[in-house]
DNA sequence: TCTCGTATCT
DNA sequence: GAGATACGAG
């Protein structure tokens, strides 16, 4: 990826063919970055983290969130999850480098401030504003769709789950319906044979003794089968009667759920 | 020594 | 409120 720049709407002025934030003086001034780093390049980048208080020397441009590097650090964010995001891997999957790349200490920064806004989220207290006012565009942008955090991507995955164990009890019923189906055609072949491939009581006078009790007991054997093939459709019946239920009732509570929400 | 999380400051 | 810095911990 290309180095990142900071967006002139975003406050940032456009500095020798890069964009470079503003930076702020004591007040409210806005003075031109050289005026300040008089070292030059050093920024915070190169030194080591967390040692120079910049007390003594001369001030420092201010590092600044655009919607662009909000975006990308919360598509990081995201992807780590927001309690095993790290600045390093942040920034490693921000993939930006440069002079307008934020460095790990402004990611430390950052996070702390976007953790704080995501807890104070889901516990309801404040509804709006995640990017934190850094980046007006940037919630517009980036909130609607490439946003997800952590708490709803949990409640999707809850949902999706439940989707796939509908899908699977649909596919059981249907399974059955098909089975069930199967069993009434083998049952109305049987009753077929029973009522008209055997001679008639009328008939059996005409008969040898044998012919007459081989027939009987062919006819009860298939009447045994049929009697089986009734027990199982029974069966199949009550499970599929049950399934439905389930379901039945499963939504009948979710109704009841979200009615209540 | 480096990196991180948090508190505090500007 | 956003970002920078200080400080302690692992």
């Amino acid at each position: 990826m290309p180095k990142l720049q900071a967006l002139p709407m975003e406050r940032g002025v456009s500095w020798g063919g890069e964009l470079l934030p503003f930076v702020m003086d004591d007040g409210d001034g806005l003075m031109d970055p050289s005026m300040l780093d008089g070292a030059g390049g050093g920024g915070m980048d190169g030194m080591a983290e967390e040692s120079s208080t910049g007390k003594g020397g001369g001030h420092k441009a201010r590092f600044v969130w655009t919607g662009e590097l909000h975006r990308r650090f919360e598509a990081a964010v995201n992807t780590l999850g927001i309690d095993q995001a790290k600045p390093q891997t942040i920034s490693q999957l921000m993939k930006c480098e440069g002079e307008g790349a934020p460095t790990r200490q402004n990611i430390k920064s950052h996070l702390q401030k976007y953790r704080l806004l995501m807890q104070k989220r889901s516990t309801g207290h404040d509804p709006a504003d995640v990017a934190g006012g850094s980046s007006g565009a940037s919630e517009g942008a980036t909130g609607s769709a490439g946003s997800v955090p952590a708490v709803d991507a949990d409640v999707h995955k809850e949902l999706e789950q439940h989707l796939e164990k509908q899908e699977m009890n649909l596919r059981m019923q249907m399974e059955l319906q098909t089975k069930l189906h199967r069993q009434l055609l083998v049952q109305r072949q049987l009753q077929h044979q029973l009522e008209h491939c055997f001679p008639s009581t009328g008939d059996m006078a005409c008969q040898d003794r044998q012919r007459y009790q081989a027939t009987v007991s062919l006819k009860n054997s298939l009447r045994e089968r049929l009697t089986k093939h009734v027990m199982v459709q029974q069966e199949m019946l009550q499970h599929l009667d049950k399934l439905v239920s389930n379901e039945a009732s499963k939504h009948e509570a979710a109704d009841a759920a979200s009615a209540v929400e």
